[in-house]
DNA sequence: TCACATTGCTAATGCGTATAAGCAACAGTC
DNA sequence: GACTGTTGCTTATACGCATTAGCAATGTGA
């Protein structure tokens, strides 16, 4: 029964039990080497199940020196691919009884976020989508921090294998019969992306069909920069044959951008995405792209961070590499020479 | 200059500036009624800024009664709309200095995320997504609430108008000519769809076109759901020649079922959505919807829930209710009766 | 000169909890 | 029956900060 406000106190329950505070602390944290008499215990119990009482988490925090809530740090919801993440971070978090504070953030604004986390006594971090190597050193320094997606020496990283996936992708276009590739992805930093990118090339180099600087076009790895990035890749007068994009939301833009320019997907030309969300399926025809298990990246996120939290940062940093797969629908076909007619 | 752990305390930032503890928190609470000598201020903030202090936010709330922290409940990321309301809400927050506490909870989940909250002395809660009513009322009890998107009474609410949503949607269906008309919307009491689906209702009774009931298909509010309705609706002995979806990812999801069926859109069928969300623009064609300012919704409900905070619930709960706006693109065009040939 | 206000700081205290240390009561040993 | 051990609780203290009251030093007026 809980009496309106969650103002019951523990020296409240111990004054109605007939005990001194610290004893309800006794009783209610169910430490091992804690003695307290059964008759004392089941009394102090069924007031404070009968006042509603529940232990204050700011207090809590102040003396064991843990806030039990975590930060996640993300550059922005527009993409479902941290949407995914953050939900399979929080989700595990509140099992384990952890809060998530949530961060929007992008450029020097990290800092400051991280700085009013650590104000908040978080106990550890999650960034995913940013690259730490951007930050400075001092900003994560004696922090516990798991790193989404992004490889690193210094921290604990979940990822996915991004180099694969780009290798992956160049396969299964050479496999198509493509020959004049293209890539489409976005000039920042951000490492997922730069992996995957450089899997690709390497993949084509490899096979002998290396990408003129032409058929590499930069633009944000938004829907908006995908659908820019293959309008120029359609105003070239030899046009590519294939695109692979950085990501999803790029390669919905650049679908977009065909279907309007009345290119034939795959007929006139093959498209790749990157990471598989659920709108992929939803566009005609469907996109072809590489699963990434974002929400699972979270999930392990969280459990690894954890882990670290529990080791009082005993830990040597860990990393997690998690498998990437080709999901071959509608926009990828075999390559068909234009026919003179 | 940060020196490692932000564990500078305000006691030690006084012995080196040689004043009292006190006198540190006197400076450093821009009080206008303290009144501390030029002389000190600066020594004290000359020492704090070397020593990096930064107040320890469990231990202010502690004391302060205030945790400067606000937590958002939404049934799930997966929908567009909620991550825009988290988007909006987060970065008005931030900027007030409020950190964000997220939580995904469906049914009864709910409630116990509602009480972890409590446990950690959140000033206030935004609640997007999931029926108030359907909560215990002990559960929101003596907390700062704002209802996104569902009328109440008893809490403050910030909203889209879902019943002139509805509304816009039947009279745009109906200046097309259309006369057979579908609703394809989820069982469950979310407010916000309730009311478009009134609304649209209301609308077509007042024309005098009213919805027999096979032409009003419930499904889950998601691409899926959207999927299994339009399925339905399109297996009719006579089709419905418009249908009004409760959200846009039902929309698309209808969207996609009509063309695997081969069914022409808007040729063939008028469909219209509701929300907006990115990917209204992506398929082809492009979705017609009904705008929803999702991100000012939650910078809104967060605005009302900070000013709530101030006033220390001595406010009433105060709503406000957001135009909502027809967006026609592709997917809705004039009726043409089937041309017998 | 004294009474009194003002200024500028400190001492004391509390927020709600956890934890170490201490102290009765009692049991067991010889 | 004094000695040690155990049990079961309490007292004291700390976490880091804010806030009230209070006190010394200075200024003001007569």
């Amino acid at each position: 029964m809980r009496i309106s406000n969650s103002r019951v106190t523990a020296t409240e329950v111990a004054r109605k039990a007939g005990v001194s505070q610290p004893t309800v602390s006794l009783v209610l944290s169910r430490n091992p080497k804690a003695r307290v008499a059964p008759a004392t215990r089941a009394r102090v119990l069924k007031i404070a199940q009968e006042l509603g009482y529940r232990p204050n988490r700011l207090a809590q925090g102040l003396v064991r020196r843990r806030s039990y809530a975590l930060g996640v740090i993300v550059p922005g919801f527009d993409n479902p691919v941290y949407a995914a993440v953050i939900s399979g971070a929080e989700k595990v978090a509140a099992q384990a009884g952890y809060a998530v504070l949530l961060c929007e953030a992008k450029g020097s604004e990290v800092v400051q976020h991280l700085e009013a986390l650590r104000d908040r006594q978080i106990d550890g971090v999650i960034i995913a989508g940013i690259a730490a190597s951007t930050l400075p050193a001092a900003a994560l320094d004696g922090l516990n921090v798991v790193l989404v997606n992004q490889p690193s020496e210094k921290f604990s990283t979940v990822g996915s294998d991004s180099l694969k996936a780009g290798t992956i992708a160049a396969e299964h276009l050479l496999a198509l019969g493509h020959r004049r590739l293209a890539f489409l992805g976005p000039a920042d930093a951000i490492p997922a992306f730069r992996l995957r990118e450089r899997g690709f090339f390497q993949a084509l180099r490899g096979a002998g069909v290396p990408l003129s600087s032409e058929l590499i076009q930069r633009a944000a790895a938004t829907v908006a920069g995908g659908l820019a990035g293959m309008r120029a890749l359609l105003a070239l007068s030899e046009r590519p044959t294939a695109v692979f994009c950085a990501n999803d939301l790029m390669a919905l833009g650049a679908h977009k951008a065909c279907s309007v320019a009345g290119v034939g997907l795959p007929r006139d030309l093959s498209l790749l995405g990157c990471d598989d969300i659920e709108m992929a399926q939803l566009v005609t025809p469907e996109l072809s792209t590489i699963a990434v298990p974002a929400r699972e990246l979270g999930a392990r996120a969280v459990r690894l961070l954890l882990k670290q939290i529990d080791a009082h940062g005993a830990l040597p940093p860990a990393s997690q590499l998690l498998a990437v797969k080709l999901v071959a629908r509608g926009t990828t076909g075999q390559h068909a020479p234009a026919q003179p007619r």
